[in-house]
RNA sequence: GGCCCGUUCGUCUAUCGGUUAGGACGCCAGGUUUUCAACCUGGAAAGAGGGGUUCGACUCCCCUACGGGCUGCCA
C-alpha cells in the first residue's frame, strides 16, 4: 500500500504572506489535495525577537482568503523546543553530536585568519574530537558531527541530483549556548515527527536540505521527497520586494484579485501542464505534479494575473461571485450592499461578469446598480440629455410601460421606436445610457433596463426627461 | 572568496536529438458593435555567448557572461 502523501507549509511569522510564500503554500497544497494526502502548517516562530501574533494572523488569514485549508491544527515550532533538544542529546549520547566550548569570539577570529589565509571559512572545532573529561565548566553548544569525507546527494525532484561534497558542510551547531534548538534542527525534527513525505518549498533551501540530510542520517530516519522550487521575481526581474509585487496576500486581495484566479495564476508560475493556462481548481488538483515544475524563477505580471481574473470572475457562479464581492468589500472596509442592491446585482451579474477583471471594474460596471434616483448625470453624458433627446425619452417611457420586459421584449420595443423616428439604435442609445446610468460607459442599455425593472427604468427615464424643467 | 542552482518571444511557457520552435498575456493592424469592455481575424516577437559530442542540437557535455542562493549560537 503507497504511503500517503504528507506535505507541509512552513513560514516564519516575521511579516506578512507574501506571494512567493502563498505560491509555494500552493503547490504544496494542491500536491497533497490532488492525491488524497495531507497539507499540514507549521508556524516557525522559533526566532523569538522577530516573530510576532500579528504575522501569524495574517499568515493564516492570508492562506484561508486563497482557499488552502490545512490538516490539524497549525504546529507552533516554538512549542516544540524541548522535543528538538531531545534529539539534540540522544546524538549528543550516541557521539554524533559533540559539545563546543569555543566562544563567538574564538570563531570569528578563526574566520578572519581563514580568509586572510584564503582558506575554507567553515569552522572545524577543536572539542569534535576532545575527550568528555576535559570538558570545561563552561557554556557550551552542542554541534552535529559532519562527515568529513564524500559527499552528499540530495535527490531532489525538481532540480536533478545534486552533490555537494561533505568538506563544504561544517560541524554545525544544533543546541545553542541557552539550549534552544536552531532551526535547521528544529526543520529536520518536525519534518520528521509530523510525517512529511515530500517537502516542497523555496531553492533558497537547497544548500540547506544537505545539512537536514545530515540530521535524519544521524537519527536513521527515513529522508523525506525534496522538491526545491525557484523563487518568484519581481516584474524586473529582481528579487521580491515590497516595491513590487512582494505585498502580503490580502493586499491583492484590497485590489480585487478573486481568489479562484489567484490560484490559477500563481499556480502556473513556473508550473505547467501543456499548453493549458486557464483551468479549475478541480483540473488544478488532477494535473498538479512536481515534474511540472520549472528551473527557473518566474517574474510576476500582473496583466496576465488581471487576463486570468477575468476569465475566472466570467466563469463564476453568480451567487458565489457575489459573496466574493462582499468579501471583498469588507477587506477594503467599504460599507456592506443592502438587500436590494444585493438581489439587484445578483440579477445583473450575467451582464456585468464578462467584462470584469477585478472586484473594482466590477463594481464600476455596477455602478447603474449601485445609483440611487435621482441618478447624477456625469459630464460627459450630460451632452445626450439635450432638449431633444429628453423629449423622445418622454415619448418612450409610456411604451415601456406595456413592453413584454425581457431582454428581447425591450429591444423589439425599443428598436421599433428608433425606427419609427427615423433614428438607429446607436442614437437612441446615449441618452438611455445617460438617464439610467448618469455616465457613458455601461453595459448593454438594454441590460441595464432588464436587470433594473420596469419601474426604476421608467422612473429614471422620467427623471431624465424632467431635468430641464 | 568557496560551494550550489538557473538562462526559449517583453512576460508566463511547450518542446524531452530531426518542428516553418507551438500556445497564452501584452502589443500593433483590421473586423464586429449600442458606449466601455468583450469577441473574431491577422501581424511583429525567442533558444545569453563560445566551444565540443552527433549525420543532425533549444535539447547532451565543457567554458564564459549574467542572475539567484548558501556559506551564523537568523529563519
Amino acid at each position: 500500500m503507497p504511503q500517503q502523501v504528507v506535505t507541509r507549509f512552513a513560514p516564519s511569522p516575521t511579516g506578512y504572506l507574501h506571494i512567493g510564500g502563498a505560491r509555494t503554500a500552493l503547490f504544496n497544497w494542491l500536491y497533497a489535495r490532488g492525491r488524497g494526502g495531507k497539507f499540514l502548517l507549521r508556524i516557525e516562530d522559533t526566532d523569538r525577537a522577530r516573530s510576532t501574533p500579528e504575522a501569524s494572523r495574517a499568515i493564516l488569514d492570508g492562506l484561508a482568503w486563497l482557499g488552502l485549508d490545512h490538516d490539524g491544527e497549525a504546529v507552533s515550532q516554538f512549542a516544540r523546543a524541548p522535543r528538538h533538544a531531545e534529539v539534540a542529546h540522544q546524538l549528543l549520547a550516541e557521539g554524533r553530536a559533540y559539545k563546543c566550548f569555543a566562544t563567538q569570539e574564538e570563531i570569528e577570529i578563526f574566520r578572519e585568519t581563514a580568509r586572510a589565509e584564503g582558506r575554507s571559512t567553515l569552522y572545524r572545532s577543536p572539542w569534535r574530537d576532545a575527550d568528555p573529561a576535559t570538558y570545561p565548566d563552561a557554556p557550551f553548544v552542542i554541534r552535529i558531527k559532519a562527515p568529513l569525507e564524500g559527499a552528499t546527494v540530495i535527490r531532489d525532484v525538481v532540480q536533478g541530483d545534486v552533490t555537494i561534497r561533505n568538506d563544504q558542510l561544517d560541524d554545525m551547531v544544533l543546541l545553542r549556548s541557552d539550549g534552544t534548538p536552531v532551526y535547521m534542527l528544529a526543520v529536520a525534527v518536525d519534518d520528521h515527527d509530523m510525517g512529511v513525505t515530500h517537502v516542497i518549498r523555496g531553492d533558497d533551501h537547497l544548500n540547506n536540505a544537505a545539512r537536514q540530510m545530515m540530521i535524519y542520517e544521524a537519527m536513521g530516519w527515513p529522508l523525506p521527497v525534496y522538491a526545491h522550487i525557484p523563487l518568484i521575481h519581481g516584474p524586473d526581474g529582481k528579487k521580491l520586494s515590497k516595491r513590487h509585487g512582494a505585498l502580503g496576500v490580502e493586499e491583492y486581495q484590497k485590489m480585487g484579485y478573486p481568489a479562484s484566479g489567484m490560484r490559477n495564476y500563481l499556480a502556473r508560475l513556473g508550473w505547467s501542464h501543456g499548453d493549458d493556462e486557464f483551468f479549475s481548481d478541480a483540473q488544478a488538483r488532477a494535473w498538479f505534479d512536481i515534474t511540472g515544475i520549472g528551473k527557473s524563477p518566474a517574474r510576476l505580471d500582473f496583466k496576465k494575473l488581471e487576463n486570468l481574473c477575468g476569465q475566472h470572475i466570467a466563469a463564476m457562479e453568480d451567487a458565489a461571485l457575489l459573496h466574493e464581492l462582499c468579501g471583498f468589500l469588507a477587506a477594503t472596509g467599504q460599507s456592506p450592499l443592502s438587500e436590494d442592491k444585493m438581489f439587484l446585482l445578483e440579477r445583473g451579474m450575467y451582464c456585468l461578469k464578462e467584462r470584469a477583471k477585478t472586484f473594482p471594474e466590477l463594481l464600476d460596471k455596477a455602478a447603474f446598480i449601485l445609483a440611487e434616483r435621482p441618478v447624477v448625470t456625469e459630464a460627459a453624458a450630460a451632452v445626450h440629455l439635450d432638449d431633444v433627446s429628453r423629449g423622445i425619452l418622454e415619448e418612450l417611457t409610456p411604451q415601456l410601460q406595456n413592453a413584454t420586459w425581457t431582454r428581447d421584449g425591450i429591444e423589439e420595443l425599443v428598436t421599433q421606436f428608433a425606427e419609427d423616428h427615423g433614428m438607429k439604435f446607436g442614437k437612441l442609445a446615449g441618452p438611455l445610457r445617460a438617464a439610467l446610468a448618469g455616465r457613458s460607459a455601461t453595459p448593454s442599455v438594454l441590460d441595464m433596463m432588464l436587470v433594473l425593472g420596469r419601474d426604476e427604468t421608467t422612473a429614471r427615464l422620467t427623471d431624465a426627461a424632467r431635468l430641464g424643467d
